[in-house]
Order: C-alpha cells, then structure tokens, then sequence
DNA sequence: TGCAAATTATTATCATATAAATAGACTAAC
DNA sequence: GTTAGTCTATTTATATGATAATAATTTGCA
C-alpha cells in the first residue's frame, strides 16, 4: 500500500502526507475513475482524519494537478492529461498502477530525447566540477564491474553526473525519472549492469565530453539508451502487464 | 504582483490561491533568500489570513517541492534543485523573476531535445485524430500569414500539436513550457510568426510526419528551434536583464 | 565533560463555528 | 414561452482555540 522508495520520503512523516500518499495512489490506479470524487467529509470519515488534514492532502493534489475543489461543485478529478507527471510523486505512484512495459518504453522516449541533448550540452558547457563528478561516476561504474551490487547505483549516478553538467536546470528536472527508468529497466529485463559493451559505451560519453565533442557525446548517449530500448522491445511480447 | 497569465486561472480565486501566488513569487524572485523563512503565524499575520489558509498555502508549496515544514525546526526553503520547475504555476513565477535571455535559451534548449524528438514519434505513431490537429494548425499558420494577430495563436497549437501526436503522455507536460517559450520569444526578439521561411520550416514538418518519416521530421523540428535559438542569441549582447 | 531530563518553539492535528460560492430549482416578469 | 431574477441546499472556504507531537536548546546532574 506504501508508494515506492522513489517517491518523497516523507510521504508517511505524519497523517497529511501519509493521507495524500493513500489518495495519490487511488487516484492513480483508477479507484476514482467512473464514480464522482468523495467529499470532504467523506474522506475524512473514511480515513479517520479530521477535515484539516483532508484539506491539506487535497490542496496538494490539487498543486500537482489532479484535483480541483470548489464549493458546491465537490472535489473533482482532473483529466490525467492535467497532471505533473514528472513530479516524483507522481511518478511514484504511476509505478503502483502499471509498472507496464508501455510506461518503461515511454520514459525511455523521453530519456532518449533529453540524455542525448543533455550529454551534448555537457560537452560544451560542463565545469571541471561537472566533469569530475562525471569521471567519479564512471569510475564507480568500472569498479563495480559486472553484477555487483553498487552497478546500478554507480550507472544511476554517472547519468544523474552528466544531466547535473548540462548547466541547464530544467534537465536535472529528469533525475527521478531516470533513476526509476535505470532501476525499473534492470528489473524487468535482467540487463547486468556493468557488462563490458554498456562499460564501453558509458566510456564513450565520458571521453566525448571531456574532449568537448558534443556531436560524439550526443552519438554515444543515443546508443546507450537505444540498447536499453532494443532489450525492452525484446521484451514486449513476454511480460504480462 | 499578480502572476503571469500563464500560470494557472485559479491562481487568485480565493484566499488560499491568493496567497499561493504571492508566496511563490515571493521566493522565486528572492525575497527570502538570506533569511530563515517566516513562521505560520507570522505569514498569517503579514498578509492577513487565518492559519487555515495559510498552511493550505504552504502545502501546496511543499507539494510544488519549494518548503518543508517540520514541527520546532519551521517552515524551510528548499534547494532550488528541487523545485518541480515544469509545474506551470512555478514557470510563471520563474518568468517574473528573470525573463531573461538565460531562461530563454534555457527554454529552447529543452525544446531542441523534446520538440525533434515528438515530431519523429508523431510520425511514426499518429493517429488520424491527431494528423488532423497537427494539419489544422498549420493551416491556421498559413491563414494567419504574417503579422496577424492568430499567427503566434496558431504557431503554438502547431507545436502543441506535435507534442500530442507523439502519443507519449510525457512529451505533452512541456506544452506550457513550449506557449511560454513561443509567446516570450516573440515578444524579446520581434521575430515575425509566419514569416515565409519560419512557414516553410513548419510545412516541412507537417509534411514529413504525414509521409511517416521519423528523421524529416525530427529534421524539420530541430530546424525550426536552431533558428529560433539563433535569433536569440544574436540578441544577447544586446538585452539588458 | 558528557549524558539525561526539562524547556520551549513550532508545526501537526482536532473540533467547531461561520462565511462564501454556486448549481439547480423555482418564480416572476415580459 | 423565454428570460431574468431569486431562493435554497450543498459544499468548500475561512476563522479560531485548544491540544498533541516533535525536535532543538538549555539546564541539571553525575
């Protein structure tokens, strides 16, 4: 019933967010879908809380688009297309109604549209600090080698490093959505982390932006996600859901 | 003081919107940046409002990833890493703050990865549904022709379109992202909306995701937005903030 | 000094009362 | 019969006061 690690740690802290958590959920896996919104009251019967404590959780929802209240009308679902999908809370409890192939290729599109541009970007404009978190993470990548344990955080870490060297703010918007897509990716598929091609093409990033050549960083990124995406395509006919 | 016209309508319905919007702007532009952040009660005092209203407030804050509050330690002020840039209501503050030449191109140059990358999706995966929006928009451009008032009007439901039709749910969180960067570059650089060369550049992208093919289009798309990059940068030197 | 307990400042929660907004029904005027 | 106005019921919006939980700080003690 709790949301995944993903999602703000915090959401359990005290009755708000334990109750937004809850809500957001049931939101996102349809509970609501046919049927009008409950009330206020309703809520708060339902899940024990006073009204102040509904109010505060539906006021968040409502700041991450799903709801809408007004007075007579009722608290009302907005269309999912209103939503802050990249909000990480969101994101989180997205995982809980379809850890779908369908949602894993659909983050991989966008990965592959923003990683790319932001490997580019670091090329140009990364400073030496980006560039050293980079090469740390890399490094924690080769020393991982293989199965190990700490590949995945160390493959999560290097793509965090080079989105960060990117300058541009709007691309660390991605981190919670890359991370889950590496840590979610590696679930369904068995992909081992670390093997020698993914070592070998993360090493190409690495080069092509130390040697400023946003065209090569651009190239080598796209293949890294473009392998993801072939084993997940791969995939599609075996999963269920 | 009011928000930008971007920003969510409800931004001033009632109290708690109200002063939503005057937080938001408030710490996006700074105003709290030294200083430990205001206890409820004396946010509720300074503006006016009941603790009601102003822990509504604040959580929808905390939901937009802006404060945190804890008992004895108060309301803080988070990184502004953490910030859900893409939520609209924080774009239009950010635009209050600076609309300057930085987020400007901030903007394109996350249009310049999400833009290219839609239109080659769209082409692949349209419906007729959604060849028909895209087709509709461009003719809207075409009629428009020039300096008319509809053009920009018609130049955004053109990109938005695109988004759309790229079927991925995620692409279509950067709509508003895209209206602001269209209707802000217009409004810095006097580019004209629907020039013959700007119209051209779209017909190419209407054309190509029509005839099913991935890498015209993205082609097309990535044309369209080095230009307007290019546009803005010959600016630079010259706009002051 | 170092640890434990008391203090205190602040948010969290609850309960209750009143106000405001609005959808929908009803009514009256033309 | 259609329109505009009015009423009413429902629901959220706001206000307030009391209590609980939490954690930083201070105090007291060994």
């Amino acid at each position: 019933m709790s949301s995944s690690d993903l999602a703000s740690p915090e959401l359990g802290r005290n009755l708000t967010f334990g109750l937004l958590d809850r809500l957001g959920s049931q939101i996102v896996t349809g509970v609501f879908a046919g049927r009008p919104f409950p009330t206020e009251a309703d809520i708060s019967a339902a899940h024990g809380v006073s009204r102040s404590v509904t109010r505060e959780a539906i006021k968040m929802l409502a700041a991450k688009g799903m709801l809408s209240a007004r007075p007579r009308q009722g608290i009302t679902l907005r269309p999912e297309a209103d939503w802050n999908l990249l909000d990480p809370a969101v994101l989180g409890w997205l995982l809980q109604r379809k850890v779908s192939i369908d949602l894993l290729v659909q983050f991989n599109q966008l990965r592959a549209a923003i990683e790319p541009a932001a490997a580019a970007l670091a090329a140009v404009s990364a400073s030496a600090a980006g560039l050293a978190e980079i090469e740390r993470g890399f490094a924690r990548m080769v020393a991982a080698d293989g199965g190990r344990d700490d590949g995945l955080d160390a493959d999560i870490a290097f793509h965090l490093a080079v989105l960060r060297a990117s300058g541009n703010p709007f691309f660390m918007q991605f981190r919670e959505l890359v991370s889950t897509a590496l840590r979610t990716s590696i679930r369904f598929t068995n992909r081992i982390v670390g093997r020698s091609a993914d070592l070998e093409a993360h090493g190409a990033v690495r080069e092509a932006i130390g040697r400023r050549d946003p065209a090569a960083a651009r190239a080598a990124m796209a293949a890294i996600i473009g392998d993801v995406m072939e084993v997940i395509s791969g995939h599609t006919e075996l999963a269920a859901d």
